[in-house]
DNA sequence: CCAATTTGACCCAT
DNA sequence: ATGGGTCAAATTGG
């Protein structure tokens, strides 16, 4: 009893500071100049950590239902050591240069493909993948020059069914094995349906989302 | 048997 | 020409 509820302890543990390194994250993507999807992307994962949690807590512990153990299972006692540099807040400290959204008077010929970087620190996770409540499907994987780790190239399961070109990448640092790079394209067109807690709140946001999303849209499909 | 992953080849932008 | 991103055939797992 108490190791299943020790485990599931340590994944809302988890789940917890998941959403909080994220908020943080998100912060820092306000600030700068980012694009609408990972924004609201960050938003998704963080209010999908929350469920979650909300989830287990409710259970109590004692379900049989394998439910994505979820990231890490490690965070022996270090807080989250993901910013833990004071002041340098960003995340990014390699932002890569987003040349490119300033082009208003220019074509568009500059690829619209905005991509931000989210890290996700799976301190000693190397079990369980970052999970933000999406399905991904695995479609490549290639060896980047100057990088330790080959970088994962996933699209959206749905992508055939429901003409959702969401995609992301994955990529491990070279220096931090334990930190994954998260990169995020595109937005999500399924009708993912929450599979957890569904709370008005999320209806409101859909929604919102799809207005939102319509301008992108149009953008995106250009490319297509 | 179907669906997801693997893996090398191909394609495109720099 | 080179490196990065995607495709698609083969393989594996459920």
């Amino acid at each position: 009893m108490e190791n299943g509820w020790s485990l599931e302890k340590k994944t809302l543990i988890t789940e917890i500071i998941q959403g909080m390194e994220l908020a943080k994250q998100l912060r820092a993507h306000l600030n700068a100049t980012s694009s609408v999807e990972t924004r609201d992307m960050l938003a998704q994962s963080i209010l999908s950590s929350y469920e979650k949690a909300l989830l287990i807590l409710n259970r109590g512990g004692s379900t049989g239902q394998p439910q994505n153990a979820g990231i890490s299972a490690g965070v022996p006692e270090s807080p989250i050591s993901i910013n833990g540099s004071p002041g340098s807040d960003g995340f990014d400290g390699s932002v890569k240069d987003n040349q490119g959204y300033n082009e208003a008077s220019k074509k568009r010929k500059t690829t619209p493909r905005l991509a931000d970087q989210v890290r996700v620190s799976t301190e000693n996770g190397l079990e369980g993948q970052y999970d933000d409540g999406y399905s991904w499907r695995k479609y490549g994987q290639k060896d980047i020059l100057g990088t330790k780790y080959p970088r994962s190239y996933y699209r959206c399961t749905h992508r055939n069914s429901q003409n959702c070109w969401a995609t992301k990448q994955v990529q491990r640092s070279d220096e931090d094995p334990t930190v994954f790079e998260i990169k995020y394209r595109g937005t999500h067109n399924c009708a993912h349906g929450n599979q957890s807690i569904p709370s008005p709140e999320e209806q409101e946001k859909k929604q919102k989302n799809t207005n939102n999303n319509s301008q992108q849209q149009q953008s995106q499909q250009a490319l297509f």
